[in-house]
DNA sequence: TACCAGGATGCTA
DNA sequence: TAGCATCATGGT
């Protein structure tokens, strides 16, 4: 076991955030993470100095300095980066009506520990191919459906509450074996053919998360595209959570939503309204008509001109405000 | 029943 | 390039 002070590190809302999908809370303060073929236990216990706590990471030394350092990102210091959020939110407060200062002083409060993992690429590939148009409940119960079917089988060390066995990740050779039909009667939709065609085309390129850190952002971001079922969203949360591009921004419904509400200014918004409701002829615009009235390349000048100030780590911001926000609907339906 | 979900694709103009 | 319909499935 190693055990380690950590700052800035919840567990459980990391597991809530939306970037991981096989996470989970057996018991309370003990977690249970899976990533590819590995397996990882933690606990937390509450430490000694305010905002640290102790976590329990049950491995050994080897593999928590091979594997899990990197992928729970423990070496950056997320405190920097809640630093230079204050001061931004401080220094451009009154700009833009205050609601975007105000709004994102209030989510890295909420997210400041929440951190950004670095899991796998082909993981994050078929998972994100997955999460399109599904809530993340179906997300997490599609991809422990795929994992049961054609992952490795592994046997549980520690016998006692835990089941005997759990399974790893597919890997694309065992998704490509089953043939084009093979993925039938896991609730995958249409999205059955982006995952098979994934892996064919990810065994036929020999890709490996070696060759991909060898390209900059924007030649990971356009490759990703290139397969069928990656769009510019997906292909933005593979190099966020899988590749390690810190400045990736996915802009997906929720993202929208906030872009829209707190940084484009008032005079803006009443206007894209009046003519979507003179072009539609109604009174009534729903919320998803009224995102769609900015275009994309409109969503990434407001991420450009209100996010500058975190290049290097947008995606890290991207993610507290896009955690932030799914709190606050979980809540409101409460 | 109608609408929505951490979207992407293919067609049309 | 923008706008639009369509794509399965489960949940509310």
């Amino acid at each position: 076991m190693v055990s380690r002070e950590i700052g800035y590190f919840n567990l459980r809302k990391i597991m809530n955030s939306g970037q991981i999908f096989r996470m989970y809370e057996p018991e309370n303060g003990r977690f249970v993470v899976f990533s590819g073929n590995k397996r990882l236990e933690l606990c937390e216990r509450t430490g000694e100095s305010k905002g640290n706590g102790y976590v329990d990471f049950y491995c050994s030394q080897k593999e928590f300095e091979e594997y899990w350092e990197d992928y729970f990102d423990l070496k950056r210091d997320y405190g920097a980066i809640v630093k230079s959020a204050e001061e931004h939110c401080r220094k451009s407060a009154g700009i833009n009506e205050m609601r975007g200062a105000e709004f994102l002083k209030n989510a890295c409060r909420y997210g400041a520990d929440i951190r950004v993992l670095k899991q796998n690429v082909w993981e994050m590939m078929i998972s994100f191919i997955i999460s399109q148009q599904k809530q993340i409940p179906s997300i997490r119960k599609c991809i422990e459906a795929l994992c049961e079917r054609f992952g490795e089988k592994h046997v549980t060390e520690d016998m006692g509450t835990q089941p005997d066995f759990w399974h790893g990740f597919p890997s694309a050779e065992a998704i490509a074996a089953a043939g084009p039909d093979g993925l039938k009667g896991l609730s995958l939709g249409y999205r059955e053919r982006y995952i098979y065609e994934t892996a064919v085309k990810y065994l036929t390129d020999g890709l490996t998360d070696e060759t991909i850190r060898e390209m900059t952002a924007d030649e990971a971001k356009k490759y990703f595209c290139s397969f069928t079922g990656i769009g510019n969203k997906v292909a933005d949360c593979i190099c966020l959570f899988g590749a390690g591009f810190t400045d990736a921004f996915p802009i997906d419904v929720h993202i929208k939503d906030i872009l829209y509400r707190e940084f484009v200014p008032y005079e803006r918004q009443i206007k894209l309204e009046k003519s979507l409701k003179e072009r539609l002829k109604t009174e009534d615009i729903p919320r998803k008509k009224l995102l769609e009235a900015l275009s994309y390349r409109d969503y990434l000048q407001i991420i450009d001109n209100d996010f500058s100030a975190f290049n290097g780590v947008k995606g890290i911001i991207q993610q507290w405000i896009f955690a932030y926000e799914i709190s606050r609907i979980r809540s409101d339906d409460k």
